[in-house]
RNA sequence: GACCCCUUCGUCUAGUGGCCUAGGACAUCACCCUUUCACGGUGAAGACACGGGUUCGAGUCCCGUAGGGGUCACCA
């Protein structure tokens, strides 16, 4: 399973992201996914997953689908079938018991009481808090009856541990600092520490992309590698996402699941582009394809500080986006919506909806506010009117459309420009800016003070449809 | 507290010693376009955290201060 050094290194890039299943995808876990995604594909490489459900108390399959579901969301597929970390627990038991053997390793026999005190005391004596190797050097004869050890990585205790990091560059720790970490709990289950090298090392991923909250870990699991003779990945910590407010991102703000985005409606390319553009750059570039953030990608570009996240911009992004769609396909995701609550969208309704996209989506930011413009032109009739709208046909705004209605009954053409003519002509002669007939019309037809184009509306929704609406709105009871 | 990392407009960022009287995008404001609302267009306001160095020259290099973040488990 393992491979010399030298082979090794000749391999093509590996990444992998490798999220513990404990709950949804969130955007941070989305953007540490990307990035890993769009490295290997830059590199002509390899993009894998591994589930790290050690925590068998704290992970789900809820959560593990969840997980699946927010990737796919976005279009970032594994190259591979994912690896689930619970189910290597006897490579990981096998790899300390070499260690073991070879005296790089330990039985720490410290109960956690005893190592609670132990901090107790090093927490009053204002000092660092870390195990002071009680075991490290303790003959094994003197260790308890029927107490189950801990093994412990024997870390070396002086010079220093450098990583050369991608993108936080040389970071440097005196190896004082570091005490000598679980390998094996005393139930002879791996930690963490642990299941993350022997899995990276056998699945042979050269670049280990990841949260910069994981930049410790990184000396750590250095010195386990080279207990294990093995050569460390190229570590590239990049750095965490913010909330609005320069916090550790929460539920409040950002931390929401990859799902959460899709059903408040955002576009997965509009997420990705986002995504890609926090604590990424490449020159004043905002929006780009795919195949571009895969040509331009790579951890120079990446940036040092923390990002926070940022609705409005995501939002604009996505209305970009929405904007240059392909009117078919947005046409289908709102019919979905539209079905979701209850409005089924019959063929020659989705036609409609296509054929009015491109003046629904000009208007719109996310899908739902796509899905709220485009419902009049499916609702039966009669429509209800908003308060506004129902205002716009009092008064002298009902003759206006009344007189206009008579008018619209007897035109030949039901095309966009020739209703536009005839409601102009109209008003010239009744001595009105066009708004006066324009917005009564707007009201009767789609029930709101706010619409695309009247004349647009008007043709789209045919003469008999038109008429019958403008009739509606005219009822005295309406 | 210890250790590590970070610091350019409100936000995301460009910037790798002279091209910077610091550029773009979002947000904000104003104007134009206009049948509503948008789109679009034009313009405005808005930043190199602070203090010392190094250098002919610093947003860019070094040191310090301040602020922010992360990590300190037999969690991952």
């Amino acid at each position: 399973m393992s491979f010399p050094v030298r082979f090794r290194k000749k391999m093509t890039v590996t990444t992998r992201f490798a999220p513990s299943p404990t709950g949804f995808l969130h955007i941070g876990g989305a953007r540490t996914a990307l990035f890993n995604w769009l490295f290997a594909r830059h590199h002509g490489g390899r993009f894998l997953l591994r589930i790290e459900d050690t925590d068998r108390q704290r992970s789900t399959p809820e959560a593990v689908a969840a997980i699946f579901d927010g990737l796919s969301w976005l279009g970032l597929e594994a190259d591979a079938e994912p690896v689930f970390q619970s189910a290597r627990a006897a490579r990981h038991a096998e790899v300390v018991a070499d260690l073991l053997a070879q005296g790089r390793a330990y039985r720490c026999y410290a109960s956690a009481e005893e190592l609670a005190e132990m901090r107790a005391a090093q927490r009053a004596a204002g000092q660092p808090q870390r195990y002071d190797g009680r075991w490290r050097d303790r003959d094994p004869a003197e260790a308890p009856q029927g107490v189950a050890p801990a093994i412990r990585l024997k870390a070396p205790q002086e010079g220093e541990t450098v990583i050369e990091d991608a993108v936080q560059g040389r970071v440097t720790v005196a190896n004082s600092q570091l005490d000598d970490m679980v390998l094996l709990r005393s139930d002879g289950s791996p930690t963490y520490m642990l299941s993350v090298v022997v899995d990276d090392h056998d699945m042979a991923i050269s670049h280990v992309i990841r949260g910069d909250d994981h930049l410790t870990n990184a000396f750590r699991q250095t010195q386990l590698y080279r207990a294990l003779g093995w050569e460390p990945p190229v570590f590239g910590h990049i750095p965490l996402i913010h909330g609005p407010d320069g916090a550790k991102l929460s539920k409040r703000h950002g931390a929401l699941g990859a799902e959460a985005y899709r059903d408040m409606g955002f576009l997965p390319e509009a997420m990705r582009n986002y995504l890609a553009r926090l604590g990424w750059a490449h020159g004043d570039d905002e929006m780009f394809t795919t195949e571009q953030a895969i040509q331009w990608f790579d951890l120079p570009g990446v940036g040092r500080s923390p990002a926070r996240f940022d609705m409005a911009k995501l939002t604009d992004l996505n209305a970009k986006y929405l904007r240059q769609g392909d009117d078919a396909r947005l046409a289908g995701l709102v019919a979905e919506r539209l079905a979701g609550e209850g409005l089924t969208v019959d063929d020659p309704g989705r036609a409609l909806l296509e054929a009015a996209m491109p003046g629904l989506k000009t208007r719109a930011r996310t899908l739902v506010e796509l899905a709220d413009s485009a419902r009049f032109y499916l609702l039966p009739r009669p429509l209800a009117l908003d308060d506004k709208a129902a205002r716009q046909i009092e008064g002298e705004g009902r003759e206006t459309l009344a007189a206009l209605l008579s008018r619209l009954t007897d035109t030949p053409t039901w095309e966009r420009e020739a209703l536009e003519a005839l409601t102009r002509s109209f008003a010239e002669e009744q001595g009105l800016k066009l708004g006066k007939a324009a917005q009564p019309l707007r009201a009767a037809l789609s029930g709101s003070t706010v619409s695309p184009p009247v004349f647009e509306v008007l043709e789209l929704l045919g003469r008999a449809e038109s008429l019958g609406r403008l009739a509606d709105a005219l009822e005295p009871s309406a």
